[in-house]
DNA sequence: GCAGTGTACTTGTCTAGACATGCCTATGCA
DNA sequence: TGCATAGGCATGTCTAGACAAGTACACTGC
């Protein structure tokens, strides 16, 4: 059934998705109700029910009865990896956390970084490193590459106030990662970014994000094996 | 609604859900038609079409038009955090994977040990000591106590021809795990049997694995940091 | 024997209407 | 003014029937 046009169902679905991606509704907003759904797209309360539930079910929309259907806050989604955005965390601990921000500016990008964003070899990124501490301990060193097309405004946000993590999840709301975690050494900067010994094990994860196609950010960070472990549980 | 039965969409679900964790189907096994739970239950197709589909996108069950419905594979199942089994990973990359077994004994539990298998202080459970690799390069360390209670024949597999993750499966085919990720550095006996410094950095995980609400195994997986590391993709 | 066809069975999807349940608010009474 | 209630609106769920589309198998004609 179907071969050229989508099904019902996975129409509503899509209309909702990329008005999510696109920032029509950004968390915690209104979207529209199942009957203005079944009056937009002419099809049954069931078809448009599907869609919602479909969408609550990837966490993509917060949905309470009696009131309406909202757009779900993303950050707190807790996929299998969760994104924990360190600040978060830490204040959670009930401890504080300082950034101190080592690098911030424009660079041109090598042939291997232009081609991890999709931009032209020699244009300019966004470049952060900053040290992540919890009560004075060095817990993460963030080095980060941005996509000005994505946030043309990356520099000037405060990172003493907002991480990166939180910035960009305001700008593109809706991505996908890919990751890969890997134990080695620290490079010399790092090591005394960190306080640690360049032989020092560390856990390093290496995240791209794309939004819609298009790469955001690529980040490579590196915690102390001693002082940070990524845990969660899941279900096959 | 409903607020002291469950909906029927849920008790179909809830039906096929625990034949699955019984055993009752094993992955590969055609599942009822809907037209045999729609009698069974004595609801619309909408119903068991629902609790189905929700199966089917939690990963249980495969379905095939035309064909029927199927007790998924659950090996194959990509949780965010992928459970490969290292042998297949492997031989998909071409590779011949060997395994030496260090240990396989039964063994009086400490305190730590019972208390997180569920077992009582003192009991025996199994415990494992195998040494995975690829190409005749050491991979991985994998150290694994198994609650008997679980898998009473655990210590009679041949685990030069089946890796205890795929033991396990057979035995217990749906469960849910508790992991952690960290870098450090190998104990002394990790690294004579990885043929690594008792420096260099690993990536360690390890694993709960719980089946209905009873611990199955507890497994502490040590990986060389420069020939190893975990990667995959998701999205919030 | 073999190829083609028809039929039965399965999943995939939709409709229109119905009732239940939960939340908010406006209204009316004290 | 303050509280209780009723109505409106939102989601949550189910039914019964329908058509579409893919697969498997038996049957028919060559």
């Amino acid at each position: 059934m179907l071969s050229t046009t989508q099904a019902p169902f996975a129409r509503v679905k899509h209309y909702l998705k990329t008005g999510l991606a696109s920032g029509q509704w950004v968390p915690g907003d209104q979207m529209p109700s199942e009957a203005e759904l079944v009056a937009q797209f002419a099809v049954s309360r069931m078809t448009v029910g599907r869609a919602l539930r479909e969408l609550q079910a990837e966490g993509l929309v917060t949905r309470v009865q009696g009131v309406g259907s909202f757009a779900a806050h993303l950050s707190r989604v807790s996929s299998t990896l969760t994104i924990h955005d360190l600040h978060d965390e830490i204040v959670a601990r009930g401890h504080t956390h300082q950034a101190q921000v080592v690098v911030a500016q424009a660079e041109k990008a090598g042939a291997d970084l232009a081609a991890q964003l999709g931009v032209p070899k020699d244009s300019l990124v966004f470049h952060t490193l900053i040290v992540h501490s919890e009560n004075g301990v060095p817990l993460q060193c963030e080095d980060r590459y941005v996509n000005p097309a994505c946030a043309p405004d990356y520099l000037k946000a405060d990172f003493q106030k907002i991480t990166p993590t939180q910035y960009l999840l305001g700008v593109a709301p809706l991505w996908e990662a890919q990751y890969a975690i890997e134990a080695a050494s620290p490079t010399a900067q790092e090591a005394q970014l960190l306080g640690i010994g360049v032989q020092d094990p560390c856990l390093i994860v290496v995240r791209r994000t794309i939004n819609r196609g298009v790469p955001i950010t690529l980040a490579r960070l590196v915690h102390p094996g001693t002082r940070y472990q990524i845990s969660g549980a899941f279900k096959p």
